[in-house]
DNA sequence: ATTCTATTTTGACACTGTCAAGATACCTTG
DNA sequence: CAAGGTATCTTGACAGTGTCAAAATAGAAT
């Protein structure tokens, strides 16, 4: 009735090949992952995985959504932790903290961003859901810092959403991809992108 | 039959393949380039263009290589085109121009700046130069505009320029891949994200 | 104990990048 | 103009890849 752990041949085969393939990939970036080598690492045979994710985009897909949600978590928890910050201040928080998971899980971030599922391949309905919600959580707050004065008030806070956090995605993406490499300097043009952005409050 | 040069069993297969080959990525995107179907519609053997390219690798650095002396020109031809714009105006335009670029060679662009070159593969030294060249022609206008009043002058020029075009490149990243999906307001953002970055000069 | 079904395996196919060795045709010498 | 050298191209091969179809297996339900 119940089957609460092992109630087949290798136990939680689903989760072994998400923890695994989230290891792969830590380790080696997306394109190190193949399904084969998974297959083997776990012990099982090459096609066993497909009856637990149809297809190579549907695991990658699964992998991504684990890093909405943990990055969800890291980043609401952040204004809680700082109650006594101004809003800019807390804004600057946030933008570091968001720089911060990218860096620390460059990879997963890539899978949650990156072309690979998005354009060529396609985004599982469940993934879609989980990604909008953490869209809207950035525009919700965006909202927030509106009204605080933060950004012109004027402009829809979608709009300002969406340009504030392709901001803070391009210089992700300028680190993560190799493009900007000196480490050193992410803090420095995090904080100076945040200053940038925010400048409106004192037209 | 054939004109020009025909100096070798097939002419100049280095230059056709480099068309051919940008020609598959416009339609349908760098992963549906492999090197025997180039081969193939370019009428020789799979190994043929092994004797052009070192590398697949080389072969999209040759493409990206390309791509970025296409986009210094229309870049820089865009102020002499425009001398009575303001300083705030032709940044606009700029940005535009830029996006624009993005938008109308999606699969270039992501040769260019992609992770496929300059993390997983290895940009060619070539590559290195003409990238940094146009990265230098980006500070360099920074630095303009910095003296026209536009940015915090306290701020270096390399700064500005290094988050301004991170907001830029991800703004084109998430139209590019697939994550923002309406074209329309493309712009709209764009425009949003120029205001934005400039608004510092109103302090 | 037998049937049913979820799970896993084996085999196969059509791809991929690229190396090694051989064949070809052009260019430059003698 | 013939000979040799070399840049160019082809054929064959190898180790990968994702994934489908059919067979095998084991656990659950009857």
């Amino acid at each position: 009735m119940m089957k609460d752990k092992k109630p087949y041949h290798h136990g939680d085969l689903r989760l072994t090949l998400l923890n695994s393939a989230t290891d792969i990939i830590r380790q080696g970036g997306v394109e190190s992952l193949s399904m084969r080598k998974l297959a083997d690492q776990v012990g099982v045979s090459r096609t066993a995985p497909y009856h637990h994710f149809k297809d190579k985009n549907e695991l990658l897909c699964a992998i991504a959504e684990q890093g909405f949600l943990l990055q969800d978590q890291a980043v609401q928890q952040m204004p809680n932790d700082n109650p006594q910050l101004t809003a800019a201040a807390l804004f600057e928080q946030y933008v570091l903290a968001y720089i911060r998971f990218a860096n620390e899980h460059p990879e997963t971030y890539d899978l949650m961003f990156g072309r690979e599922i998005w354009k060529t391949g396609a985004p599982t309905e469940s993934l879609k859901t989980t990604s909008k919600n953490s869209f809207r959580i950035w525009v919700e707050w965006i909202e927030q810092l509106q009204q605080q004065g933060l950004f012109d008030s004027q402009e829809p806070a979608l709009r300002i959403a969406q340009a504030s956090w392709a901001a803070l995605h391009g210089l992700c993406r300028l680190f993560n991809d190799g493009i900007y490499v000196n480490r050193d300097d992410l803090e420095a043009i995090a904080s100076t992108s945040a200053k940038m952005l925010i400048s409106a409050s004192r037209s």
